[in-house]
DNA sequence: AAAAAGCTTAGAGTAACTCCAAGGTCAAGC
DNA sequence: GCTTGACCTTGGAGTTACTCTAAGCTTTTT
């Protein structure tokens, strides 16, 4: 069994040490080894937790979500609607933050259409819309 | 002239006595008066600048944009095209965050698709594939 | 006069890291 | 054996845009 050193385990996954430490930090992950010089050494489980974390996070799971997960993964022989319970969670999150953006969109071109490009500040209709106070 | 005390200022803009401190700090608003008893007041030009400022925010304008457009507004009398610059580049970084999120969206939705619901945490299709290694 | 309401400041907490400093460890070369 | 460089450790600060709390004034109301 070969244990990896914690830049291994990052050039490995693709995140930085510094990342590594931190989920540790939350608790996410524990290296399998703590040797007498205090390096932390990892073995090929902790790179599948490591690459879990990661995949989530790039799908934007908050750690929080990630530490569900992990509690779920404790008892693995639940029946899983819990985890799609979370990702259908997420999935609306997602879709939320979607829709509050299309909405910024929307507006600031609005906003950017309503200014002729020749005025100076003081008539620019962009700055006159964002001062007014209803 | 009527002056406001920050509470009367805060329920007329709608932000939190907290937020109009916060954004004094930053240097985007300051009341024009500070009384004997140290207390902040603020008149009509001053709820101008804070709605400003809130209408920025509530587009996800970034309080150092603000503070650009700011700068740019000690200067009524310039070209205005910095200021439709400032939008442009906002709405370019708004597109690019709705599009990372509809990645986000995507991807979660073939995670989710690929779990039948019947099947344990071990056998769960969407934990297989958030640990996958590659 | 006392209580309630509002004001002040400074500082901590949030999310998910990133960056830095000070110092210990280890392998290689001379 | 010693130095150099690469790697490791920890703790703490910085980021964004606030929010919340505490401790202590001031003003208004009862």
């Amino acid at each position: 069994m070969m244990l990896l050193q914690i830049k291994e385990l990052a050039e490995k996954t693709g995140l930085s040490t510094d990342s590594i430490r931190f989920y540790e930090k939350k608790n996410l992950i524990q290296p399998s080894l703590r040797a007498d010089n205090n390096y932390r050494y990892y073995d090929e489980r902790n790179v599948e937790k490591v690459m879990f974390i990661k995949h989530c996070r790039e799908l934007d799971i908050s750690i929080q979500e990630i530490q569900t997960l992990h509690a779920l993964l404790e008892h693995p022989e639940q029946n899983c609607h819990q985890v799609n319970d979370i990702i259908d969670q997420h999935l609306i999150e997602v879709k939320a933050k979607i829709k509050t953006l299309q909405s910024f969109e929307k507006q600031l071109k609005t906003l950017r259409q309503s200014c002729q490009n020749e005025s100076s500040i003081a008539n620019c209709q962009i700055i006159k819309t964002l001062q007014t106070v209803d």
